[in-house]
DNA sequence: GACTGGCACTCGAGTCGAGGGAGTGCCAGT
DNA sequence: ACTGGCACTCCCTCGACTCGAGTGCCAGTC
């Protein structure tokens, strides 16, 4: 059996009711507070079918019903309208990133925001080095054997690491390597550079070779492995909102999941171009995220993406309204990168 | 009354149990517990001078007593030692700290180190700018107006900031510029470079002195008001650990309080030299920690103190046992970086 | 055929009271 | 100064009970 309109109007009312109250939906309540045109009784037997087909489910029996992952996923998907933002948000949002000082701090006013706006747990991946292009590079003589290379990306975001030399090497050398190096690199994307670097060792006089090896494996370090992707998280005092009903009494996986960078960024390091993606419940393949939900995003100047973010909460979540949000934020810092 | 041996004897004996067991101590269960040598009753006398002299409370009538922020003040000011370390802990913490690659790396695995030995939530300070030196500084020229300007501090630590010159500058002069920027500042205390910013002004050619003063508000910028301390924080999920019996039953101001950088500075950062401290439920200043405790320790190469790091749990916590990891972990941390 | 009103039923939440137990305070005795 | 004994307090648990929201079903109506 298909469901006709007036079903999925019921199961659009069920998730609106229960997201706003955090309480089981019942048939009269329903009736009442939404123009159905129908009587409790019709609604009823509605929900029957919505419960049979795994859309809706009492948490007892004789009490009201409340949305399932399922449930949840054919609102998103079909039900819901992403709502617009309100002119007093945008202009919110433009003022409190139109301060930031550098992408240190971007990023952090963005995370802070967006934890603001949801009243969910934000998170924010700093732009990712392996999407973005070598600005410069440069050498730092520490002592005569150690340089400290200092690697600047166009995104305005900076990486340094020591390397310790083979041989004591002349700041004029060091002053050679730098030249050397920039030639090369100046101007590619980081991923394109690991051949390019092997080049250079291949290319260096034989009595530099030993020096170039060394410097050039700290280099693939620095600018491939070290994908190293860092986060910004704030908002985990939302997840008490609510009290310990959602999440199904225990903070404590959440919290433990929030703490693993490899799983935040599996989360919303994942995207596509201009898409907005929502993982409900189950979705999420990390256990302890079974019963949150994720809505991500990625960001970037112009159309391209350096890095994702987003907003995870319970699955009782207010989907359009988190999507709105998340979907504006990220196309202002897009825009605030453009303009560097 | 003046307190004998005995009654701290049974106020030890009431930290360490309710410690253990999370519940209210009672007079026989002590008894059986600690060797006394003396019967219930007798401990119930103490039990109740030292609930007049405000270091226990009793829950309400007929439950076991349990410590108040007092008495868990003079546990720890007179009748705890602190624990030495097992060898077994030691090798943990240097395999642990030994693996770090940079100091973004250091400060990361000591803070997870610091969470998984306490099993409370541990916060690092960078080591902080305005106690470190300058080792050198960098300008890269990114347009004919725009130059990334690059600090690097002996502890590691880089700082990057954008200058928006005046006019269009060559490379030769960027260089010249460094040159001499360079010569003023490497190797000068942050804390002592305003005057020196400001004789570069001063003593700058006229037709150099424009571009060369607004370099210098960015590099003053970047030297002092930047004192921008950046913290790493983990092990949150601990707090759930006793459920919802510590902190009074509601994370959430602790969890809002852990989002506040300035907050969490002012809380391990304000260290002196060699000392360990720890506040005590009400000692906090903070509302939202009232009972919560804190220990802090500095931290730096040598004697020196570089930054501040620490733990936050519950009152009911195991304060020789942390205070000994903290200042343990602050020793490693510190060796490391004298090593650098 | 779809919707409605009515009705019996289910089951959670809240209330009440009794019983048990841990723990106390006090007092008289050693 | 310490101890054993004893009465008392109060929390916790459990079961019985009630209340009410909500359901499922069925017969009736448009």
């Amino acid at each position: 059996m298909s469901l006709d309109d007036r079903k999925l109007e019921v199961l659009r009312a069920i998730v609106e009711d229960y997201v706003a109250t955090q309480e089981p939906v019942g048939s009269k309540a329903l009736v009442e507070r939404h123009q159905l045109g129908v009587s409790p009784a019709t609604v009823r037997n509605d929900m029957a079918v919505l419960e049979e087909e795994g859309y809706i489910r009492q948490p007892h029996t004789s009490a009201g019903r409340v949305p399932t992952d399922a449930g949840y996923r054919l609102f998103v998907d079909r039900l819901s309208r992403v709502k617009a933002l309100s002119p007093a948000e945008r202009r919110a949002i433009e003022r409190f990133l139109a301060g930031a000082v550098d992408l240190d701090d971007v990023v952090h006013r963005t995370v802070r925001l967006l934890a603001q706006l949801t009243r969910q747990v934000a998170v924010v991946q700093y732009p990712s080095l392996s999407r973005s292009a070598v600005r410069h590079l440069e050498l730092v003589p520490i002592s005569s054997t150690r340089l400290m290379l200092v690697m600047i990306a166009d995104t305005g975001r900076v990486e340094q690491r020591l390397v310790e030399l083979p041989a004591p090497t002349s700041n004029d050398d060091v002053l050679d390597l730098r030249r050397t190096v920039n030639a090369k690199l100046t101007g590619e994307k980081l991923a394109d550079t690991p051949p390019l670097v092997q080049a250079l060792v291949d290319e260096s006089s034989p009595e530099k070779r030993n020096t170039m090896a060394c410097l050039a494996s700290v280099l693939l370090e620095t600018l491939v492995e070290r994908s190293d992707e860092r986060l910004a998280l704030a908002g985990t005092a939302n997840l008490t909102r609510g009290g310990v009903l959602d999440f199904q009494g225990s903070l404590r996986p959440v919290l433990e999941a929030l703490e693993e960078e490899v799983i935040l960024l599996k989360l919303i390091g994942e995207v596509e171009p201009s898409t907005t993606r929502v993982r409900i419940g189950d979705e999420n393949e990390i256990d302890n995220l079974r019963a949150a939900s994720v809505v991500s995003t990625g960001y970037g100047p112009g159309t391209t993406i350096v890095g994702g973010l987003g907003v995870l909460g319970p699955t009782r979540m207010d989907y359009p309204g988190t999507i709105a949000t998340v979907r504006a934020v990220a196309r202002y810092v897009g825009d605030l990168l453009a303009q560097n």
